[in-house]
DNA sequence: GTGCGTGCAAAGATTTTGCATACTA
DNA sequence: TAGTATGCAAAATCTTTGCACGCAC
């Protein structure tokens, strides 16, 4: 079976571009760690745990090239650095995103909740949409939980 | 009447923060820019016209002390720098943004739009929402009608 | 050998911080 | 005069770039 490594090869491949040992390494960080939204320093330490000899500057060209060519996006939650989260296969919709303002965690929502919002947008406001970006800000499942019981004692 | 600018006097104010001359001219930039997304850099240049003597770094802890207080929000459309919104008084929800990915302009939809939406995440994400972030990246209907100029000629 | 890719270091860009000074209640 | 707020410059952060070297076809 075809594994999703080779499948991003084939896509380098397309646009004359190597799968070279170090995008390798560092494409499979990315899918190790898919839940995590990693910054460009995250994946740089992850990947020179396995390939000490890697450069920043590479895991930025790579992270580049692989958001150039929508194997992964680059989010940004308002902290100061770029994430880069990789896309679901053959999913029509970038997926949203949850934050908890009070410990930091970023779930994920696969479900495409937008298509009747975006139905409207195109017709009321004549645009043509090819992308989304949204993320709630808010109080997650667990610290609300948390939360409780500490309401209980 | 009360003014705008009184009332978010008032508010800092109330939080024991002056509205010194430079937090007001650069209040007074937000106001007159309210359209325009502008970066750090941007009502810094704008501010120094009136007033040339401001430094940059009072711009910036005004704009991190006015988005503390909800006054603006700092927005981030993937560029690398932050952009100052000004908050719609009484508005119960942040406004939402159409990015055009052919001239880069941003206009805004100041409609609700989410609110189906909210109810089902948060009843079945369990996740309390503060906030959101929703932007739409694609084709205004500037450049739309432009591209059916070129159609047709 | 040509060209793409890499590592390193330097440069760039944006934002934050330290500190002496100025202002205000 | 105590406490804020400011301006400037330096520092910190994140990211990009220049360049010489290395590797693959």
């Amino acid at each position: 079976m075809e594994s999703r490594i080779d499948r991003i090869k084939k896509q380098l491949h397309s646009q004359s571009y190597k799968l070279t040992p170090q995008r390798e390494a560092t494409v499979r960080v990315l899918l190790e760690h898919e839940e995590d939204h990693l910054s460009a320093e995250d994946v740089y330490l992850l990947v020179k745990e396995k390939s000490p000899e890697i450069g920043l500057a590479t895991v930025y060209r790579t992270l580049e090239l692989l958001t150039e060519l929508n194997v992964v996006d680059k989010i940004n939650f308002g902290d100061g650095v770029s994430r880069y989260d990789l896309r679901q296969e053959g999913a029509a919709h970038f997926h949203h995103h949850l934050v908890c303002i009070e410990c930091g965690a970023v779930d994920e929502i696969q479900e495409d909740l937008l298509g009747d919002v975006e139905t409207i947008v195109e017709r009321d406001w004549n645009f043509k949409i090819k992308d989304h970006r949204l993320t709630f800000h808010g109080i997650c499942h667990r610290c609300h939980d948390k939360n409780d019981d500490v309401d209980k004692e």
